[in-house]
DNA sequence: TAATAATCCTTGCGTCCGGAAGTATATCGG
DNA sequence: CCGATATACTTCCGGACGCAAGGATTATTA
């Protein structure tokens, strides 16, 4: 067993910090706007997108999730409102999931929380250098996948 | 919305990060060693632990999950023999999830695998020192947390 | 000491998820 | 033009999870 080894280290504390970030966050941002947090993903892919709009498929690869989850997340999301169903005239196997003007406010307000509370979360004892250097870094994984948020 | 927001991005990053990682070791993890990531995580933490055994609330703690989950998950890993049940003299009401040396045995080789895919994934573009950056930067958050291994 | 509260664990229930199978449509090769 | 293959989506099924309730044991406090 390797004695120092931050290739391990790294990516042991990625998990457990996205673990415990997600059991952190989720509580609040569902009390606040009745939405999850992989929820609010989804609608921010979508907010991010041409049109305001995504295929399922693209959906479902830039959550990371399969097809079918994306079918059964879109479900209430259409029923409040938030999120509509659009065909494609070439092709009609598609099912586009389009955010709807509610959807955008929604997902605006949700979006601004969540800013919030990701600054909340460097408050203590970090720089603005180490928050730069962690997305930085961050970034070279996410940069590789579709549907990278760099705003 | 701001125009450039490090701690936001960081955390989104982060969240995409930690999915795309979990839907790509797993798939080998399990065919390898029959081992689920979540399952993964639960033994390496009784490895690092006094007498290779831990309470199930402090198991829970550390995995950043429920007590009910940990009695789940314990079942199958007793059945196959990696881990056994243990009493605390001391405190009837607990119940040690204690390693087995067979469970030692199978967590040590499932480490070195997961090791060798760790420095597989910082191959391409990482120094040495970025790689140690990070590790250290996603230290501040493990830190706080019952379970940090350091080795 | 006795009642109350706190802790540890398990079980039941509802929810969410991934993979396989099924349906519909599009594309490709002859 | 037509069969074969590929793609997009949905549905079904089994597994995994969190929460709330319950049972057992320990700690606290009057």
């Amino acid at each position: 067993m390797p004695k120092d080894d931050p290739a391990f280290s790294a990516l042991l504390r990625l998990f457990r910090s996205a673990a415990w970030l997600d059991a952190r966050f989720s509580p609040e941002l569902g009390s606040v706007h009745g939405l999850a947090l992989n929820e609010l993903l989804f609608l921010l892919q979508l907010s991010r997108a041409p049109l305001q709009r995504l295929r399922r498929v693209d959906l479902a690869n830039r959550l990371h999730t399969s097809q079918s989850t994306i079918t059964r997340m879109a479900l209430p999301l259409e029923k409040s409102g938030l999120v509509k169903r659009e065909a494609d005239p070439r092709d009609a196997r598609v099912a586009y999931v389009t955010l709807t003007r509610t959807g955008r406010t929604r997902i605006a307000e949700a979006e601004a929380t969540f800013r919030r509370m990701a600054t909340d979360l460097f408050r203590a004892g970090w720089s603005d250098r180490d928050i730069a250097q962690l997305s930085s870094l961050l970034g070279r994984f996410t940069a590789i996948l579709p549907g990278d948020i760099t705003e």
